[in-house]
DNA sequence: CGCAATCATAAGCATGTGCCTACTATAAGT
DNA sequence: ACTTATAGTAGGCACATGCTTATGATTGCG
């Protein structure tokens, strides 16, 4: 048996996508840390302020849904967000129960200087990539993660994302 | 402000590598649990028999370390390992205070059997991909994953991975 | 030998988070 | 009107995990 492969290979050709991704998702999770805690914001924070970035109306338990957070843990973030004034939190004239949540001038600026700091450390890591292979990387890593969640874990009845 | 972009965009042209990439993590480490357990494994007992197939030999804190795993977390994940003979866990004649970890030849079939399935729902993801993206896809991934942690997080004091 | 360090192990604390229940305000169907 | 359902909120349980401390066995240094 050939034992001199590169690491994390078996007798198949490749190592699991998993086994990659999972530790490099991580790391650039940490790496994203610290410039957040620079700008005030945890990572809930920010993944709010994309995804209100994306569609400014919503409510509080679509915008949960939507970034797959509890409905009931993304409350505490959203009133700090609301209170930095980052975010306005308006009740639906047409349906009074429900907020709507929208960014504001300041909540497009913080988040821009989040995600430039953010990217300008990506971009460094992106550099070892050869040329060819970053653009078709970053293509194919759009085309994953624009999938909905139960094309990859297969339609069983996992993570039910319960909406109560 | 041209605000008509692609989800996810800002101004810049790409969303955040760890906003695309920690969602698609997690749905894969979904998918890849009910295989799991149909081999009657754990996550972090599919890790560890992947670690041991780099690598026969080690100390169970060099293990720890070398899957990012507390050290005294995986004592229980090895007893079970054990108990099921999928691993051997012998004392070193040469430091008796280590244990020398391996995998037994049933701890082999069970792995290959594992990831046999793993990889076939993976390629079944991988086929939405282009061809040419997809081999350059893999290459990066390899390479980015295979950087050491500090590469990514940025050498700051994150982290300490401890070894006591 | 005596002392500091290391390994495996057990136990515990703090935190983050998934999940559940309960409650109020509001909406919608009958 | 009465009932049922839903949004937001609060509180709490359970579990995994990161980190810490303590202990016994063993090693290695002085």
């Amino acid at each position: 048996m050939a034992e001199s492969r590169a690491p994390e290979e078996t007798a198949a050709g490749r190592p699991d996508l998993a086994a990659m991704m999972a530790p490099l998702s991580r790391a650039l999770v940490a790496a994203e840390l610290p410039v957040l805690r620079a700008h005030g914001l945890s990572m809930w924070a920010y993944v709010v302020l994309l995804a209100l970035s994306r569609q400014p109306v919503r409510s509080q338990s679509a915008l949960a849904q939507a970034i797959g957070a509890d409905k009931t843990r993304i409350i505490g973030v959203l009133d700090g967000l609301q209170e930095r004034g980052l975010i306005e939190r308006r009740a639906d004239p047409a349906d009074r129960r429900t907020h709507l949540l929208s960014l504001t001038a300041e909540g497009r600026r913080v988040r821009d200087a989040a995600q430039a700091g953010i990217q300008r450390q990506e971009d460094r890591l992106l550099a070892r990539l050869p040329a060819e292979d970053r653009d078709a990387f970053l293509r194919a890593l759009q085309t994953l993660s624009a999938l909905p969640r139960e094309e990859i874990v297969g339609n069983g009845a996992r993570r039910p994302r319960r909406s109560r």
